[in-house]
DNA sequence: TATGAATGAGGATTCATTCAT
DNA sequence: CATGAATGAATCCTCATTCAT
């Protein structure tokens, strides 16, 4: 099962083109699995939604699995791309004058709005995650170690500066996570009355700021 | 986890109106849908575990979908009554004396303890709250909604009294709730090194202090 | 696999009665593998003729390969026992006195009338044995070895008693046997022009009898 | 069994009307037809073991059935002119004064070693020939109609040089035939425990003598 | 000549559910 | 109350074949 989403990296990354007709697929199965989840989803409905036949998608995806990690992995590493600051993080200079409410506030609007964006996919993601063990290998190592490495260094950096509590890089970073996601996700539920307003970011970066204060 | 089990187990034991096939259904149908999955699980699967003919199952259940409130609906409502600490709620008098703070470190450690073990219930609850329309309408109504007002009620209280930031009962609740479910989560995926100790919890308690201090 | 067979052979062997459906499939899917072979029947093909549900075949079978070996099986080893003159081999005091000749023509023309009737069984037989690793095992080792070793027995008396030449008893067993299933597949194709007559087979042994002659 | 798939090889290169691509695809069809059975081996196995697009196939072939003559049937035709002694059919000299015994013994292991080689093509042509309505038609006739009468031929005259039974010609070919095949089949089947030496051949020949013998 | 994308009917098997006993 | 035989629609997947390039 490497091997699909190995070729199947390779075509996109090579910008050999995708059939059309795969293409269709992808979209359509995305969009499924995203409003019905996966094993809600057969192969009949996405085929029909693609406007192809059923053969069309076991011949190019070989499985429904497949077709599975072949829509959401490339989605959910460039979302995770995404999330990450990365243009910040090479920036040492950045990082070293900016303050840590500074650098919440330059940073978190952005992630969020991008985090609500590719929630439902995510939602995929845990779905699948939760009770299928053979999903849970492919997706999870293959997916968010790298990103968290990378957080944590930041963490590790605003601690050196004293500007974070000197509690083990995982919690804080769990502290900050859990804040932002349940936000994120209160938001797309339509929990909140108000509409995500600045207030509500503002409010959440001061309780991070003062929460995490050394 | 063992314990809610056990606790469902009784309840469903002492319940006269239950035959004993039914006590079974009901056992080994939270047990599947808790390791595997309610739509993974099929009713075949569940009739093998109780012991038990097919048709039994829907002799007394009828469906499905019914034999999936019939078992997870009662833990849930169980585990939001000991989730919410109830007692202290209808003492005033304790309610109006006690600091947030020493509120925290006296309610917290419990429920923590007490989500971490009803966690597999939850876990079947959001698999199909996330993607169940028909399930959503049963499930949400009926669950949360007395909970969470019950929680801003205290959230009020300590407002009032000047202990907590003025901001909406529903923001601060939010941090809250996924300040605590961010912890239990990891704790229960093993994401922590560290096993649950005491110092991550005082480090919680900490970090929702002084982040939503006035 | 076995498990189905053996629970199969219990229910037969109890006279435990097979449900009136399940010897339906039974006759039908025998009836179909025998015509059209066992790869070209499909699943709904014998529930169209044993005019079932397609689902009950794999209720009580549970898969179409555990059926080839329901239906076959207690047919083939019936047949294996018919062929072998077990009463003759029981009764010593026969065997010592009668000449192999005698003994060729009071055993053969009934082998042969059996084996003629069993011989669109031993065709699927055949047919799966050829080609399907899985089966062979199973049809193999299960079926014929027991019948090999009784007849050995036989050649090796004849042998002591100077009436068949001093080969092997593999040897002498390819030979009668060759010579008859050349004249029973020939047969039941149509290939002789004359219908089986009393001099064929008595040709048959003739030549048994001078080619096995010491 | 190398050696007829050699020479098949031999004979498709040096066919200038047959691509390569076509070479190809009849070895490996060939190869896997003997291998798995043709009903076993799918149109796309055959395009990946010739390294071929499946399109290409169809383009030269048709159909998956035309594919299947054009891989047997040229071998089938030559096996056949193997197995018939054809030089020494012509030399009616030769035949009218060697002796039946010196005969099969300057014939028999020649064509033994021959069928063995060859039997896996055999095979493919039993297995089909039992089923295949359609294809019997096309196998069956095509091929060994002539075979057989050439055979008579030598049978008629041994009988009339008076050094065999005068029984039908059918009869006596059907003894030789069927001895001489469960030789070479056992053979292959590895039943025989001792490899095939000389002697077991020799008795083979002395059985056919003896046996037949006026 | 050769490709390989596309097809859709047909394959075995699973599933929730019904019903006579 | 409990059974388990029976159902048939639905599921994932395979297959031989077609066709535009």
């Amino acid at each position: 099962m490497d091997s699909i989403f190995e070729l199947f990296r390779q075509k996109v990354e090579n910008n050999e083109k995708l059939t059309p007709k795969m293409q269709d697929i992808l979209e359509a199965s995305l969009l499924l699995f995203a409003e019905q989840g996966y094993s809600n989803t057969s192969t009949k409905d996405i085929s029909r939604a693609a406007q192809v036949a059923e053969g069309t998608i076991f011949k190019h995806f070989g499985s429904k699995e497949n077709l599975l990690y072949a829509s959401i992995l490339p989605i959910l590493s460039q979302s995770l791309e995404d999330l990450i600051p990365a243009n910040l993080l090479s920036n040492k200079d950045y990082l070293q004058t900016v303050s840590f409410s500074d650098f919440l506030r330059q940073v978190l609007p952005e992630r969020i709005n991008l985090a609500g964006k590719n929630l439902k996919i995510w939602k995929i993601y845990l779905t699948e995650y939760l009770y299928q063990e053979s999903m849970r290998d492919n997706l999870v190592t293959l997916v968010p170690k790298v990103a968290v490495d990378e957080l944590k260094q930041i963490v590790t950096l605003f601690k050196e500066k004293g500007e974070l509590v000197d509690w083990p890089d995982e919690e804080i970073l769990r502290f900050i996570i859990s804040t932002v996601a349940g936000y994120v996700i209160s938001q797309s539920m339509g929990f909140s009355s108000s509409s995500q307003s600045d207030t509500d970011i503002d409010h959440l970066i001061q309780f991070l700021e003062k929460g995490l204060h050394p």
